[in-house]
Formats: C-alpha cells, sequence, structure tokens
DNA sequence: ACCTGAACACCGTTCAAGT
DNA sequence: ACCTGAACACCGTTCAAGT
C-alpha cells in the first residue's frame, strides 16, 4: 500500500492509456532502436502483461500507425511553430520559408532515431499530418502554384526530406566487408573499395571516392533542396510568361 | 535414387550455392513480401534446415544486404542497359538520358515488390552500385556539373526516386479507420475524412481532398523529376555566366 | 565441406479466465 | 473495465554432432 494514496484502494497507479503507450512507445524507439520494440517490452514498461497492450491496441501495426501520428505531431510543433511560424518576418518570400521548413524537418527527424524510418514506411493520414500539408499547401500555393500543383509539390518536398534522412542514417555496408565492422571503419573500407575500382571502368566514381565515402551531408541536403526550389521559381515564371 | 544421375552418389541436387540463395530470397520476397521473409522459409526451399543457411550467410541482415547487391545489379541491367543505353540517340541532350532514366528506374522499383523498402533501408557498397552511380556521374558531368557536384547531384537523384516509390507503395492508414479496411476502402474513407475536416483551419487541404486521396502518381513523379531537372539546369547556366 | 537436431531466447497474437 | 496465464505458431542464431 502506498502512503500517498488518499483513500483506500481507488488511485492507484496512473491509469494507463493508449497516449501513454504511444509515449513509451517512441521512448523506446529512441533509446534501443526500432528493432527493439517488441508489445512485451513496451508493456513491461507498464509493469503489465503483453496481452494487456491488447486492450489499448489492436496490434502491433497500429501502435506503429499512432507512432507515426505522434511524430507528424511533433513535427507540427517543433518545425512549423517554432521553425516556420515564430521566425516568420514582413519581407520573406515563400521560397525562404519552405527552405526553413525543409532544413528544420530534415533536423526533427535526425534528432530523433528512426523516426524517418518509421514515418517512411506508412502513410498515416489524420490531423496532424494534415496540419502539416496544409502550412505546405498555403506556402506553395502563395509562391505561385495552382491547388493541384501544390498537392504535387508539397507531397515532393516532404518525400525528398524523408528520403534523404532515411538514406542519411541508413546502415551501411560494403559487400566484401565482414557486418561486424564499425562504422568508421567501414567508411574506411568503402573509400578504399572505390578507389581500387577499375579506373577504365569506374573512372569518375574512383576519381570521386573521397566525396562519396566522406560526404557533406548538410550540403548535399541543401544542393537538392536548392535544385527543387530553383526549379520551382522557375516552373511558376514560365507559367506566368503564358496567362 | 533418382534415373538421371550417370555415376552411383556423386551427382545429386544441383549445389546449393550463395548466389541460389539470393534469388530465392528474392522470389519470395516477390511474392509473398519482405515480412514473410525469414530463414526458416528460405531453407525450405532447398529441402534444408534453416541452420545450413548459415553456412552461406552469416547472418539475415547480411543476406538482406546481398539482396539489395542484386537488385542493383538487376537495375543496371534493365534500366541502365535496356532503358537508357540501347534507346540512346544522336543528339538527345543528358537532361533526356537523366529523364529515362528516372522514369525507367522507379517501374523497376515498382515492378519488383518490396524492393524499395529494402533498398532503401540499406546502402550496400559495391560494384553494382558504382556502375549505377558511374553512369549517372557521367550523366551529371556532360550536363555542366563539377565532380564534387555530381555526386551530390546522383545522390539526390537516387534518394528521390527510391524515397517516392517507398511512399507510393506504403501502407496506407488512417487514424479513424480500423486497421482491416481494404485499400479502395481506406481511399474513400481518407478522402472523406480530408474533405470534412475544418474548413476554417484546413482550407487547403479540404479543398485538395479529392487530389490527395486519388493522386495522379506518375504525373506527380514527373512534376518532381522536372523540378530538379529545371534546377539543374538554371544552376550549370548560373554557373557559366560566372566563369 | 556441408548439413542436422536440438536448444536458447525471443517474437505477435488469441482467449478463456480472473478481479 | 482491465488484466493474467497459458498457449500457439512462429522467429534468428548457436553449436555440438553427424556424414
Amino acid at each position: 500500500m502506498p502512503r500517498s494514496t488518499p483513500d483506500k484502494a481507488t488511485a492507484r497507479r496512473t491509469p494507463i492509456t493508449t497516449e501513454l503507450l504511444v509515449d513509451a512507445a517512441i521512448e523506446l524507439i529512441e533509446s534501443d532502436g526500432l528493432d527493439m520494440l517488441s508489445m512485451r517490452r513496451l508493456a513491461d514498461r507498464f509493469g503489465i502483461q503483453a496481452a494487456s497492450v491488447y486492450w489499448y491496441v489492436a496490434s502491433k501495426e497500429h501502435m506503429l500507425d499512432l507512432v507515426v501520428d505522434r511524430l507528424h505531431d511533433m513535427a507540427v510543433q517543433t518545425v512549423l511553430v517554432e521553425q516556420v511560424e515564430q521566425r516568420r518576418t514582413e519581407d520573406e518570400s515563400p521560397d525562404q520559408v519552405l527552405r526553413r521548413f525543409a532544413v528544420g524537418y530534415r533536423s526533427f527527424l535526425l534528432a530523433h532515431p528512426d523516426s524517418a524510418r518509421v514515418i517512411s514506411g506508412r502513410l498515416v493520414v489524420g490531423e496532424n499530418l494534415s496540419l502539416l500539408i496544409e502550412q505546405l499547401l498555403t506556402l506553395f500555393q502563395r509562391a505561385g502554384l495552382s491547388a493541384k500543383e501544390s498537392v504535387h509539390a508539397a507531397y515532393v518536398l516532404l518525400v525528398y526530406v524523408q528520403g534523404f534522412v532515411l538514406h542519411e542514417t541508413a546502415p551501411l555496408s560494403v559487400v566484401t566487408a565482414g557486418p561486424n565492422d564499425e562504422r568508421s571503419t567501414t567508411l574506411n573500407h568503402m573509400q578504399q573499395v572505390l578507389a581500387s575500382l577499375p579506373a577504365e571502368k569506374f573512372p569518375n566514381t574512383s576519381a570521386a571516392a573521397a566525396d562519396l565515402a566522406r560526404p557533406d551531408m548538410p550540403a548535399r541536403f541543401a544542393f537538392g533542396l536548392d535544385l527543387l526550389l530553383a526549379g520551382l521559381k522557375q516552373f511558376v515564371e514560365s507559367q506566368s510568361k503564358h496567362s
């Protein structure tokens, strides 16, 4: 009998809710990785049996859907509200806001281990994702796109950022390497493998071995983002010319 | 004793090799899905025990690396050789070749179920991926990029296509829907959910509900690809102006 | 060199039964 | 309404032992 309980047996441990389960699932993923998330380990956190989790959630798939929905919620908070809305100034172009969104979104995904893996795997439509999309649609329309084009653009931007971070954080392996090498060893080995490819068949690859094995990822992300935004600008201009 | 064996017991079943295991793994993935691939089911295909697979392969992770490497090999064959090289004409721009590569690569990924899921998850560096990259580097340099910029561009293009297909084939769920709904039902429900969002808070989303729920994916893919290539073109032009 | 048998430490999920 | 116990049908991986 815990001392703090006011009456006999009414107030027990804080009652378990689906929200709390999702909280714990995200914590588990961020601390131990997505592969370590199991219904049993999740249940352990609350001192209950694995079977009990199924009272709150239909399946592990459903649980992961809820996790993704929550991550969208967090992204709306940290990226849209803090990075985009609050820093807004009067004279900035939609272009600049879009760039800040993309950079902020990448930072968010990088800050939450395996979040890109969970998010990229499933498209969970709900209020939270809708909030993200809504803001993007506004920005793209303000930039000069039609409603239909804005949907395409918003989707493409999300795909680009998520896909980029997914690859950025993906396990790296070299076919000729042992599977237990550490990442730095693998990178060295990779550079070596790339550099030693037959130069007649792989002139560019062997020449660029250093850039391939030791890439500047923020610069690479900005490069692709700039291509997209420059293409967007040009697209809008070529549209308005014909009107 | 099979009739066809020439001498006593020398020639048995065709001997198992790592290559054959990878073949079977890919077949399993394409027929039953990535989640259905297990060492036991793989072993069953050859009439051996799961433990025996470990004589050919260090772990399941290693097996998946080999699968990815093989998929890169297949992509080189079908996309680069058949789609890009053989259709090459004299007067086409690198721009056009790049577009054909991207479209062909997307088709390849779509044609092999779950291939985008396996490939996006792991970066397997070897001769096959190098072949893909080598060709892309050549194309981008021919388009006017430096060696370093070409590496960025090649990576960005691969990330875009893989990320796009990954989302295109990802399981679709609606937070308010039951998890067992069929895809068409889910799409209907999704459109309904999006359309019924409070119009004050989600003016663009609810207006674009139809486009969001029933998207023209080839057009969307082309839209993003065009942005990238248009951005590329402009980047090259702005570079040459300052030289 | 190649494969088995058996075990270990796990999974997700179901379901009658308890409180 | 919430949770347990026990079971079912699986996993990946290891390892002594067989041929």
